[in-house]
DNA sequence: TCAAAAGTGTTAAGTTTACACCCATGA
DNA sequence: TCATGGGTGTAAACTTAACACTTTTGA
């Protein structure tokens, strides 16, 4: 076969879509957008955008997530690629899926509305376009599963939060509720979550101790949530 | 934006990897070609193939594996896209990594032969091309966690075995020794592996008890291997 | 007769689960 | 003063891990 070989296969348009999740007031929450351009504009989508030339996929996925939000640096992890023939109406396009995970608060809420974007809590998702549905489910899957190896924590609540929203948080990600002295037990074992001398007086009148991740602690140990 | 938005964005080759797996005399194998084209010709490779017009992805996955092996229905399943701008020197390819486990004293040898390829432990392979040592280790990596969830041994043994060659068959994939008697105690607590009627005289002077799978419990349950 | 693999239970250690009340505060 | 969320320990149930000897048979 020549050097050439490659050239006698066809190419195809790739793209990534992002399941954007987000914490707020005990919701888990999927960030969408009103699509942008035809076929099915103004349907609801995930965000997404295509390769381009000279871009790794992992880079594209967060441009398009910096576009959307305005961050940069977030957790992102590829959980999958769809691929079926048929399964964008528009033209064939390979679309590579990837997790993120942010602090809510953290966003740009004006980006978020030129994009006409919206945040959805994870159990009442619309009907979105195309596969999407399907990769929003998978994205919740990977989530509830590796929570023990994922440090949701470190990348859904801000740098400070109290143990009640960490556990509401776990509850939310895994849909059942949780004990709440058997949840402070394993979190007083962690090293890399540590109290801080704060108090939230926020969320109850009495006031609850703020803690806050130690990355160092926990990028050294194989640390596990098993919560 | 117009209907043909799409068209504005580049294309790119795209392809499909195959980790196969087979499992002989104690040991996880990988089957290995040496690569039938230009660049790198002849190098060490996984099996792979570019993704065709009207083709889906696991489709293309398939294809590639019935060439090298002759084998149809066998357990594949995607995990993880290779994308980076320079992975491949000959051109931009995004590739999808699959995982594939087979018994391999079903493969057909004459095809393997044909296209140059081999059996190597996964504990000594040679250099291989690009990316291709991390996708083996990354599906390695997925053999390993879910060696509770994905049911190997329906896959990698042959329809009837003995639980010595089911346990060596685990202690090959997560790489230490276990305990006979506590894997035994556990095997016989799954419905879905049967003791059969037939001894097996080949293994052992004294002759070992066969075993099977049956699908159809294991189906039903969402039964786990702990071994 | 002996080498080689098959087969077989019990106990201790560790982990997980269930469970209920007092505290501090602001409205 | 009371409603709200914060904070705390123990015991039973269950799971996991460690461990050694007898059996069968072909060479």
């Amino acid at each position: 076969m020549a050097p050439n070989y490659y050239s006698l296969n066809p190419k195809f348009y790739v793209a990534v879509d992002c399941i954007i999740f987000g914490f707020r007031r005990g919701e888990l929450k999927v960030l969408l957008q009103q699509r942008p351009f035809a076929p099915h504009r103004g349907e609801w989508s995930l965000m997404g955008g295509f390769v381009q030339e000279g871009e790794d996929l992992d880079n594209a996925a967060n441009r398009v997530l910096t576009e959307l939000t305005g961050l940069e640096g977030v957790y992102m992890k590829q959980i999958g690629t769809f691929g079926n023939v048929h399964r964008d109406s528009g033209d064939r396009v390979i679309s590579v899926a990837y997790l993120a995970l942010l602090d809510i608060d953290k966003v740009d809420e004006k980006l978020n509305h030129e994009h006409a974007a919206h945040w959805e809590d994870i159990n009442s998702l619309p009907p979105l376009l195309f596969d999407h549905n399907q990769m929003v489910k998978m994205a919740h899957k990977e989530l509830r599963e590796r929570i023990s190896s994922i440090p949701v924590g470190f990348q859904l609540l801000p740098p400070f939060f109290t143990l009640t929203q960490l556990q509401s948080l776990h509850e939310a990600i895994i849909g059942e509720k949780l004990d709440k002295r058997n949840f402070r037990k394993r979190i007083n074992e962690m090293a890399f979550i540590e109290k801080t001398d704060l108090i939230d007086k926020v969320t109850s009148r009495r006031g609850a101790a703020l803690y806050r991740f130690n990355y160092k602690d926990f990028a050294n140990g194989e640390q596990q949530f098993k919560l």
